[in-house]
DNA sequence: GAAATTAGGTTTATAATATAAACTAATTTA
DNA sequence: TAAATTAGTTTATATTATAAACCTAATTTC
């Protein structure tokens, strides 16, 4: 009835973030930003908290000069998310 | 897109709780602690903030001689949990 | 009939979390 | 060349979730 939700994804920027990538091949930062209306520092946190976990990959280069932060969602992220979503419907439904 | 999602609602626990009420007229304590596998102490404090927040009716009686507390959703606790779930729909369609 | 246990909670302490503010470093622009 | 902007990161704080500890009354056990 009451599966756990995953902590990493039960968090409004978080799950947010995952919703943007699992829908494209990549995403950079400042479009990630701009869409969840997050600020960068929370933004920044929470990237790193969903790449710790392995559930998204995280690349940093340069765009011309300035720096560029790219993020894909993994495989394993992918099955976090429909699982997460499996076990919200139980709540919801 | 990505609407707000009430923080008095995202959360495991609370949620489960709205959902399991709003199935049924009225619960007993004990029947949210079983069915939500809570402790007594989490219980308490998280039907003390849905209450507070006028999303669910809490009523202190007795049944024989051992203290009884029932809860019920109320129209409030219904439009939240309607509006949340719909906001949730843009994080996870 | 005293002591231990159970029932039904509440209060309090703690650890985790989300979040923004403050900061860094490089780059434009005026 | 000083000021502002871009693209972030680190740090501090306030909130939150959670369980442990506690309470009171009732019941069972010895």
């Amino acid at each position: 009835m009451f599966k756990d939700l995953d902590p990493l994804l039960h968090s409004q920027l978080r799950l947010a973030i995952m919703s943007l990538l699992i829908g494209v091949d990549s995403a950079e930062f400042v479009f990630l930003k701009e869409k969840t209306g997050a600020t960068a520092g929370n933004l920044s946190v929470q990237l790193d908290k969903l790449s710790g976990a392995g559930y998204i990959s995280v690349t940093k280069s340069f765009k011309g000069k300035r720096p560029l932060t790219t993020c894909s969602i993994t495989k394993v992220g992918i099955k976090a998310f429909e699982d997460y979503v499996n076990s919200l419907k139980g709540y919801i439904e």
